[in-house]
RNA sequence: CGGACCGUAGUGUAACGGUAACAUGCGCGAUUCGGGUUCGCGUGACUCCGGGUUCGAAUCCCGGCGGUCCGACCA
């Protein structure tokens, strides 16, 4: 991607309204642009950040078997008056509208439901079980007070994945699974350091459902961890009762700020009795199919990533998410050096390197070396003249700063 | 939903009740060419909307809309 084509661009300084890190720099750097509050548009860049978190996430829902589809985001009322939330006494954070002719329906802020009565079409058989779906959808919930940038957003981008069990200890089992495939996932964005398991309340299915939180100032949950056991409890379950189930002791846990990116439940057979979702068995018998929910923030988590990765200049995006691999600056306008940042541009593209290549004439050295800080991509490559002189390349990383002289034919090596 | 503060060029800031200014951005021309170079010329806001007070309102008053923060809420 060349530079000056790409329709962002940075700025300055942020809003003056912006007071989450995530937004200043996002908004900055060109990732997002707002639109109210709690309202995002993302921008190319920031869409290429999307794109990154769905695929790392897809690739484990796929592992689980889970098939991916996609969901009305307009929801009829019928549906949920049979589970009993249509009223906004019960979920309060709807946005609700009407037909032209006046039916009720609305934007959804989850999907339980329908895919419940989805499934009751198509499940009879204890042969149609084990089975799992999920999606990457759009979310709307009308919070009374949207904040902290992307992180708490009246629209925002989800991965719901469902799960239909023929028993419990099936459940059990795929949970189980589902817990150590969202592991891997905030390994894979690099946050396994900071994110924790989480105790946190379970409905009225299972003692405790579990969380997904990653520590962080901005966080809008208080977690008490627990940093050899590796777990955390969360305050609204946080009581003696609670660590004796789990064998912990008040000693050993900290008091954190931490930001909810997932959450998995357990909803044994509340939307399978609603919507008859049964199946029989080898006997003809029928049982109520047990599901499980396993939610994930995409917006959300690429918020807690900025928030954790980022200093003075910038965004500092881990490898596995960022926009672009590498970020090509070319310094001087001589011909020379045009054309060798040009083929070194095109080795790159050929090896299937996502390079984002600074070729503006009109910018100065300083706006390119600070632009590229800002924006955050891991490999800052340059050529000028002075690495013409010396027949190398400049790499630097992002992340920790090093700089090298590599000899072109390197290059690949290092980035790759 | 309660409370506080705020709303002026794309962005960030000024302006005692008296001609809306500066920086940045953008356009043109020079200059510079490894950390947001420097200079000149130009461009760009009927000061969120509606009403009121006043000879005169960005400024004071009322209402609305919008924004941020604190709290409540977030099954």
């Amino acid at each position: 991607m060349l530079q000056s084509k790409l329709f962002t661009k940075t700025r300055k300084e942020a809003p003056k309204d912006e007071v989450a890190e995530n937004a200043k720099l996002l908004i900055r750097a060109g990732f997002v642009h707002k639109e109210m509050a709690g309202v995002y548009s993302y921008l190319p860049l920031g869409l290429r950040v999307l794109r990154n978190l769905e695929n790392i996430i897809r690739e484990e829902m796929n592992k689980l078997g889970g098939q991916e589809l996609f969901l009305s985001a307009l929801q009829g009322k019928e549906i949920w008056e049979k589970t009993n939330r249509w009223d906004d006494r019960v979920v309060d954070n709807w946005f609700k509208t009407k037909l032209k002719n006046n039916a009720e329906l609305s934007l959804a802020f989850t999907h339980e439901e329908p895919i419940a009565r989805i499934m009751s079409q198509f499940v009879s058989s204890y042969k149609d079980l084990p089975f799992s779906a999920y999606q990457f959808q759009v979310k709307f919930r009308n919070e009374a007070r949207a904040k902290s940038g992307i992180m708490r957003a009246r629209e925002f981008l989800m991965k719901d994945l469902y799960s239909f069990s023929r028993n419990e200890n099936e459940h059990d089992s795929f949970y189980k699974k589902a817990k150590e495939a969202y592991e891997r996932i905030f390994a894979s964005v690099g946050l396994a350091d900071v994110t924790y398991i989480t105790f946190a309340s379970g409905g009225s299915f299972s003692k405790y459902s579990h969380e997904f939180q990653t520590i962080c100032e901005t966080g809008e949950d208080i977690i008490y961890v627990s940093e050899d056991k590796k777990i955390a409890v969360n305050k609204e379950v946080y009581d003696d009762k609670t660590l004796k189930d789990l064998g912990l002791k008040k000693e050993e846990l900290k008091e954190k700020k931490a930001i909810e990116v997932g959450n998995i439940f357990s909803l044994g057979t509340k939307f399978s009795d609603a919507f008859n979702l049964y199946y029989a068995d080898e006997n003809g018998e029928k049982h109520p199919v047990i599901m499980g929910c396993y939610g994930l923030g995409v917006s959300r988590l690429m918020g807690a990533i900025v928030e954790i990765f980022s200093d003075e200049k910038g965004i500092i995006w881990p490898e596995s998410v960022a926009p672009f691999r590498v970020h090509l600056l070319r310094l001087g306008e001589s011909s020379e050096i045009a054309s060798h940042a040009d083929s070194v541009y095109a080795g790159l593209q050929k090896a299937g390197i996502e390079v984002l290549y600074d070729e503006r004439k009109d910018a100065s050295a300083g706006e390119k070396f600070a632009d590229s800080d800002l924006i955050g991509i891991p490999w800052r490559v340059v050529v000028s003249a002075k690495t013409s002189a010396s027949g190398k390349l400049e790499l630097k990383n992002r992340k920790t700063g090093e700089v090298k002289m590599i000899n072109e034919e390197d290059l690949l090596n290092h980035v790759k």
